[in-house]
RNA sequence: UGCCCGGUGGUGUAAUUGGUAACACACUUGACUCUGGAUCAAGGAAGUCUAGGUUCGAGUCCUAGCCGGGCAGCCA
């Protein structure tokens, strides 16, 4: 590391979070002690978002010698499931972070919360309410108007604790009773009007089965969780701050430990969308094909995809934290992937859209194994050899028949070098005779100009990637774009943003030799294009490949600003 | 129309807590290059939502507005 990159180590500013956890560390406030969570709900996959959240509950623990725990707020047996109980860990542990025994479920609190609203029942501060859901909506007033009090309100302690009991019992019907909170049905603050906190469910658990007929609401919950595991940073995002004065209440009131909740705002990213139900929607109407389709934002997608953990955490370190609600570029992202894979992806030749070159003046019967280097930003990964011989594979791309200004690949009487090759000069083209299609570019190789040669030297405006023909590998690759059109697909409308080039399988591409042999989730850099990942369709008869992102396409540019 | 939160280049995040706006991404230009990659160098781009005020001095403090977001599930 250079001074000049230590330097900016050190001066990395803390984000507000970090800023109140250092403030309660030097005045004491939780005893020196920082304790986190990161608190999913086990009802859809993880995303990008999460991540962000991961990233910042169990850095902080990490920085400041505390523990975060990993507690599934399972109050809703009616949405929740343990297949994604499984996939969350795998992703959590996969972004490399280690909640260790620290399994929590806020369903191991049942009988606590149960005893905790028991207390409040008896200190005449919660009610079984017979109000419907309907009735409870009209007494609850508008943002504007107070609500009016429940009839049931003032029902004696006795009767509340005996209500609640049969209603845990499973004595009464599914939403024919709430136990709520009595707080203030005027408050400007709609949370603070009698919320409820426990609502008649009869359903199983995927946890506790069958012992609870009552299961306690998210508002009830949450606070009380973080409490007894003596949270002393409750991090979460900001549609939760209105609801921070109700869960002061409850630890008040149960004169419990109080952590400290802290707001920031959620990440959105531009061309696609982070909510769980849109999520949910692309994978039910098959709009992408499941939750680990490439082309979604999920942990699982990404990982499809190609990105590695130390990508998605040094964008999570870039993109900061704060209380605005911003749309974080893309670019962001890919610029941190290929931060990472550009020092470890080892490189090799693929052609995508293979046109064939014959070069005439090379014998038919002679094939060289030609040196490559397999990384040129760490040596330590050595080279390997490449076989060359007289028809070859280049990109479609890589010719131009009428080169438009600027041009600098392979087009009729130019010169090209082939990587680690020779230069080539083409004389002719070959098209078919009906539809005009380009066949066979016919060429001649300079003997004289072999890399590492003695006659080396000569300078050429391009050098294109290739791939022997008798030697290639047959491979589908995928190629993926952006799922959405817009930068900012959401509102009602935002299935008529979706991208409908977002997918392209290229099944006639072709690999240099060495790709015969690739396992699952093995990442390169295909000179020139991008990188690339084997995915888990991948057979050892049929390689497939998906294209993670692209490398910089200066020439993309020139040519996009040319048309 | 109640309560809560936010407003700094195109996009994000900073600004030693009152000292004269920085870093990254994106963009532009150039150098270098057997990846139009990588790398390096340079540049354009905000005077900090507005209007007042306090102060020698305000992105930071005060006042009044404006704009954006959230909240009326027995969802989380």
């Amino acid at each position: 590391m250079t001074n000049k990159e230590a330097n900016q180590e050190t001066a990395k500013p803390l984000n507000f979070i970090r800023e109140i956890v250092e403030d309660d560390l030097r005045t004491s406030k939780y005893g020196g002690k920082v304790q986190t969570r990161f608190p999913p709900e086990p009802n859809g996959y993880l995303h990008i978002g999460h991540a962000k959240s991961i990233c910042l509950n169990f850095g902080i623990a990490r920085d400041y010698s505390g523990l975060c725990n990993l507690r599934f707020d399972d109050t809703n047996p009616t949405k929740e499931e343990m297949e994604y109980v499984e996939s969350i860990k795998e992703d959590v542990l996969w972004l490399g972070f280690d909640w260790q025994d620290r399994e929590y479920y806020t369903s191991d609190y049942f009988d606590k919360l149960y005893e905790y609203a028991l207390q409040l029942i008896k200190q005449g501060k919660a009610y079984v309410c017979d109000l419907t859901a309907d009735e409870m909506r009209q007494y609850r007033g508008t943002l504007t108007e107070p609500g009016k009090e429940s009839p049931y309100r003032n029902r004696s302690i006795e009767d509340n604790i005996e209500l609640f009991e049969k209603m845990r019992k499973g004595e009464f019907p599914d939403t024919s009773r709430t136990l709520r909170a009595k707080i203030d049905m005027a408050s400007p603050n709609v949370n603070m009007r009698d919320p409820v906190m426990y609502r008649i469910l009869h359903a199983g658990h995927h946890r506790t089965g069958d012992k609870w007929r009552v299961y306690p609401t998210y508002d009830w919950a949450h606070g009380q969780s973080d409490s007894i595991e003596r949270i002393t940073h409750s991090i979460c995002t900001l549609e939760f701050e209105d609801h921070r004065p109700l869960y002061d209440w409850f630890i008040e009131q149960l004169e419990i430990h109080h952590p400290q909740q802290i707001e920031f705002a959620r990440l959105n990213l531009s061309y696609t969308v982070m909510s769980k139900r849109k999520l949910l929607q692309l994978v039910e109407e098959r709009i992408v094909n499941g939750w680990d389709d490439p082309r979604m934002p999920t942990i699982t997608g990404l990982r499809r995809r190609g990105y590695t953990p130390e990508a998605i955490r040094y964008f999570a370190d870039r993109i900061g934290v704060s209380k605005r609600e911003t749309i974080i570029d893309v670019s962001l992202l890919e610029d941190s992937l290929r931060q990472d894979l550009n020092k470890r992806a080892p490189r090799a030749m693929a052609v995508l859209r293979p046109v064939k070159v014959v070069i005439d003046n090379y014998p038919n019967d002679r094939v060289e194994e030609l040196e490559a280097v397999n990384n040129p930003e760490d040596p330590g990964m050595g080279t390997r050899k490449i076989p060359f011989s007289n028809v070859l594979y280049i990109e479609q791309d890589d010719f131009r028949e009428v080169p438009p200004p600027k041009y600098f690949r392979l087009s009729p009487g130019k010169e090209v070098r082939l990587r680690y090759a020779y230069i080539i000069k083409c004389h002719d083209v070959v098209k078919d005779s009906k539809t005009g299609e380009i066949i066979e570019i016919h060429c001649t190789y300079d003997p004289e100009t072999k890399s590492g040669g003695s006659q080396s030297q000569r300078k050429v405006k391009g050098t294109i990637h290739w791939v022997s023909a008798q030697h290639a590998v047959d491979a589908e690759v995928r190629v993926y774009d952006r799922l959405f059109r817009v930068e900012d697909p959401n509102g009602d409308e935002w299935k008529s943003f979706i991208n409908p080039d977002s997918l392209e399988v290229l099944k006639n591409c072709k690999l240099e030799r060495g790709l015969v042999n690739v396992t699952q989730q093995e990442r390169f850099q295909f000179e020139r294009l991008g990188y690339f990942c084997v995915d888990p369709d991948s057979r050892k008869d049929r390689v497939i490949f998906n294209r993670t992102v692209t490398l910089r396409d200066t020439w993309a540019k020139i040519e996009k600003a040319g048309a």
